[in-house]
DNA sequence: ACCATTAAGACAAACGTTTGTGCAAAACTT
DNA sequence: AAGTTTTGCACAAACGTTTGTCTTAATGGT
């Protein structure tokens, strides 16, 4: 080297204020030269900080959630973070699991969308007591306590409402989330207002409440169709529900939407795909990263800066597609 | 603790046979009663191993992709490793600085899948010198010289071609990806051999390359719409460019398969759910999950295995649905 | 009973940084 | 010119493991 101390080196590296600005673009030139790698774990294990970020989603494969995890890459890497992701597969058990690998990895905090079959939330407590940040986005539970980035799920059902009574629709079918996950209960919220708002007859049997898949669109569209009086809308609480739905309504030859007009939820790429499109609820999933992103960098910056609360609430934007617009 | 040094709790904790039973019990019962919970980063730094695995693809938010992540993953973690994901966006310099900031983060091995536009390698020698483990799939090359597992293209383009000549079709277009990826080049390869192997005529005008994007897809299939004798058959080299070509069929009120028959490859979802049907090649996304994984870990636990190069490839499916089925 | 072997664990160095403290020289103050 | 502050860096400890070597005690062989 060109005698100088290990710690005058760290120290030029990092822009010290008590080294010379000669030494600090000698050692520089050097490292450059010498196409030096700082050690990460070293630096980590000494510093506390491992400049990872884990984050706990349901499903890497879901559009929603995969272009969320992108921006939210995207901004974290341009402050020197990277990211392990990893997914629950709606299960409450590998979503613990998940917790302990990613705390054991000494993560500098977790980023994270509830699965499904979580209700219970001890298990991030665990997060908490350690200290580091804990963010939480779309699937959060107000219960825990920490920053969450959302959509307002009651907000978008009243859009939804407000667009079907539009188009003509007074007998609105909702084929919904299950009600213990907040977003879901809250969807339902909304949509039931919304009725109330219209004066339109509040009827038990079009709101049905299942697991969002194509399989569960395709059952409660087929009970729908049961009904001695037939819905003129459905609007479901998932994009991959209202495509079962699609189908099931094509095989009855029911015309969308002439007939009956259907909504989806979250603007997945086939709702645009399929004929007719399906309309769904765009919940701006490009912001959400970003949003998720910077309030992490917030809270990793000022670790003193607990005591406010920070929950994020987008708009909904509905994307109107031809399967609900009955007139141009 | 109970008059033992670190050193013994380490061995104790890892079954060295020099440490008695007792002790082992011992230790690992106060281990449990504590919590202990294992600093990674300085067991990452003192053996070398950070047990974190890098992977490169080009975009997280394809269905083929995120499902082969997610069972390198599956495999990986039982091993007790974390994947640290990043997304090239088919971009060759994006690709190159992740190749870096992996390094940096001391990953144990990288698994990548190039971008579209890499076509040279020397950045992924880097990886070589440092004495990873580098492992490719889908998209490597076979100049890079490392083990790579994916599916045979070449024979994927004669069952299509199979398939489509059995259905009746005598003149089959190929919307192809750039020749200059080896995937691609090899599908075109396949292609025209399986022509000449039925004895069908080579026709410069139904052969186009190009990125495969939904609207590369349109571009391509209006482009074939204008020639004086039309095809009877599309075989489009990804899903995508497929879905665009059909839009554009759909439009120009040409019966699928009727008129003209379609494949696509990849076998996204959407596939399945557009009408009519795309038939796909199934790449065996599961399958190349898990032998990825299975390599590395290969790789890993033997560095002077190096000698011998491993290339797995699969053979392709072909999911046969509606836009290609003329008879049953 | 003496030497050889093995077993069980102590000891200490090391991984590559970061960081609090100390200390000399330089710069500034009056 | 003497005291005070600032500057620039050296020193050394520390982060929590892992690992090669050494030591002591126990076991075995003859």
């Amino acid at each position: 080297m060109l005698n100088i101390t290990p710690s005058a080196v760290s120290r030029a590296l990092h822009n010290h204020p008590r080294i010379s600005d000669k030494t600090k673009s000698a050692v520089k030139k050097v490292a450059k030269d010498l196409d030096y790698q700082p050690n990460h774990l070293a630096s980590a294990l000494r510093s506390g900080k491992s400049k990872l970020v884990g984050i706990i989603v349901a499903k890497t494969n879901s559009y929603f959630f995969s272009s969320v995890v992108e921006n939210i890459e995207n901004e974290l890497n341009k402050n020197g973070y990277n990211l392990i992701i990893t997914q629950s597969n709606e299960s409450f058990d590998k979503e613990c699991r998940n917790i302990d690998t990613l705390l054991q990895t000494q993560v500098d905090g977790i980023i994270a969308s509830l699965a499904n079959e979580t209700i219970t939330f001890e298990h991030y407590n665990k997060i908490k007591e350690k200290g580091i940040p804990l963010i939480l986005f779309d699937r959060g539970e107000n219960d825990i306590g920490v920053d969450y980035i959302g959509i307002d799920d009651y907000a978008s059902s009243n859009i939804v409402v407000n667009h079907l009574v539009e188009q003509g629709c007074k007998r609105i079918a909702h084929i919904a989330g299950y009600s213990h996950t907040r977003i879901y209960k809250n969807r339902i919220r909304g949509y039931k207002d919304a009725l109330k708002k219209h004066e339109l007859p509040e009827d038990e049997d079009l709101l049905l409440e299942g697991s969002l898949t194509i399989e569960d669109g395709r059952a409660k569209m087929t009970e729908l169709l049961k009904l001695p009086e037939l819905p003129d809308a459905v609007y479901a609480a998932g994009d991959y529900a209202a495509l079962g739905a699609l189908q099931v309504l094509k095989e009855h030859n029911i015309k969308v939407p002439e007939q009956i007009a259907l909504v989806g939820f979250s603007n997945e790429p086939f709702t645009s795909l399929v004929s007719p499109s399906i309309s769904s609820i765009y919940q701006h999933n490009k912001e959400i990263g970003k949003l998720v992103a910077k309030q992490f960098l917030l809270r990793v910056k000022d670790k003193n800066y607990k005591p406010v609360l920070h929950k994020t609430i987008l708009e909904p934007e509905l994307i109107i597609r031809d399967s609900s617009r009955k007139h141009d």
